[in-house]
DNA sequence: TCAACTATATCATATATATGAATTTTAAAT
DNA sequence: ATTTAAAATTCATATATATGATATAGTTGA
């Protein structure tokens, strides 16, 4: 005996961990509000497992499937990370992440790694025009400059001044610049709880000044990429502005981060 | 009366469309490799609808949910367009399409606009050593190399080399180049058939020399951006290489085309 | 003829369910 | 204590189905 075309059964519509407020978006896009909700509010930790879905599909009253469309976006966008059998993580910076998602100076081969950091100098100073409408604070509020100098394979390829907001990281100093084995991101998520998810980045082609040329090891007036990066938050809050000044006849910038027009097949 | 359980119900392990050869992918990614196959063998073309979900279904033998994460995909990666209510198309390329994956120059504001053209040269050249490695053509192989000259807002902002293999465009001439009024990339599908899906970019900067600057109204040794652009067709074979020697003091180079880190959401 | 309404086609969202694969945990055997 | 095997957990893939939203085509009525 076989079930031959099943009635329609009532569906509840329980939405348990939604509001009902719901502004039009569809049921998917509140569950992925939820989520990031629930990571930005610190319920779950960056490098942290949440809940299986079965446990979120009960928590927000909805099916496996939309919860899965929502995870989905968030792991394609790179806020969350995926196992097989070990379950789903909040995605955490590592120097792979670094290198995937923010640093796209490669040697001339094509090759990417990671740079060697070489620690110049740390100061305060004072917001300018840019700098300020950039990171989204006043005028003239105190910000840190941090100088680094960046090696692929033994060669001096960039430096990078960056520019953070002293209100977000009150205790920066030089000792821990120094010492660093970690990326940046690493140190703005673990040790100010800063967690960069994503950037903006603006090329433009500069000819190298004095104090360039010096550190950098080349002459004045030597053709250099000028980057501009601005860093935001999970929040969409700017944390960084960083200006990085390549030497191109020893890298290039490749900007593919990863390859979206591909589809693995052929 | 209502099923209380409903009994395991023998499923059917048709797949009719697929090959059992399958070698170990997933259904739904047989089936992105199916499609993206009727594309490529002109069963679609560009701008065509393809049949509707339940066509496909019935076609490939699968379910609805499988062939939605295959469209999904190729979707997200730009090769199908959806639209509710109308159908499924083959992407095709037009202006917007051109600003959106593969031009980066905007002008200060970060307004992106799309450029106006100049034709300047068509001339017969042999492919060098680097060209003819780019474009997976034999060294000394004959190629079209044209220049055109693209302004944003009345200002010069860049000189565009642009090398084609003239087995694959061989009836190229002056005249139309002149009049087009479509994108380059329109040109290539319209007149040719090769459809551009993905481009590779790799930037440098580089001093202007006595023809650049001549042609971009500036004075030798201004520092340029050096844009390397492979582009290549829906089969991955590379079609164009372009050397674009931008001028950043009118305009900037964006790479973020689109905000893949950004969730809609805040 | 033209506007308004209706029906249909097509994609979008959501639920329910089953099975498989990868990993971790637990239990058993040596 | 260590290794091995079994079980449980968790995500991955796939099917079936229902309903809603949007666009187009067709019909009707003035």
């Amino acid at each position: 005996m076989i079930a031959t075309k099943k009635t329609t059964i009532e569906r509840k519509p329980l939405q348990k961990g939604l509001n009902s407020d719901w502004s039009h978006a569809s049921l998917y896009m509140q569950v992925r509000s939820k989520i990031l909700e629930a990571i930005r509010s610190g319920e779950w930790h960056a490098g942290d497992a949440i809940p299986p879905e079965k446990k979120l599909c009960e928590r927000f009253g909805i099916s496996i499937g939309t919860l899965r469309k929502a995870v989905d976006e968030l792991t394609a966008s790179g806020m969350l990370i995926r196992h097989q059998g070990r379950g789903t993580f909040v995605a955490r910076h590592s120097h792979d992440r670094y290198l995937f998602f923010f640093f796209h100076l490669m040697g001339q081969d094509g090759h990417k790694e990671y740079p060697a950091v070489e620690f110049l100098k740390l100061r305060t100073t004072k917001a300018d025009s840019y700098a300020s409408e950039a990171l989204k604070i006043k005028a003239g509020s105190p910000v840190w400059q941090l100088t680094n100098r960046l090696s692929l394979r033994n060669e001096v390829v960039s430096l990078d001044e960056i520019y953070l907001p002293q209100a977000l990281f009150t205790d920066l100093n030089e000792a821990s610049l120094r010492v660093r084995q970690t990326t940046l991101y690493q140190m703005y998520q673990d040790d100010y709880g800063h967690t960069v998810m994503r950037a903006e980045e603006r090329v433009r082609a500069v000819l190298a000044n004095a104090m360039q040329a010096r550190r950098l090891k080349i002459i004045v007036g030597t053709p250099l990429l000028q980057i501009v990066r601005i860093a935001y938050t999970i929040d969409n809050q700017p944390i960084e502005l960083r200006y990085s000044f390549a030497q191109t006849s020893k890298c290039e910038y490749r900007p593919d981060v990863y390859d979206r027009n591909r589809n693995g097949d052929n």
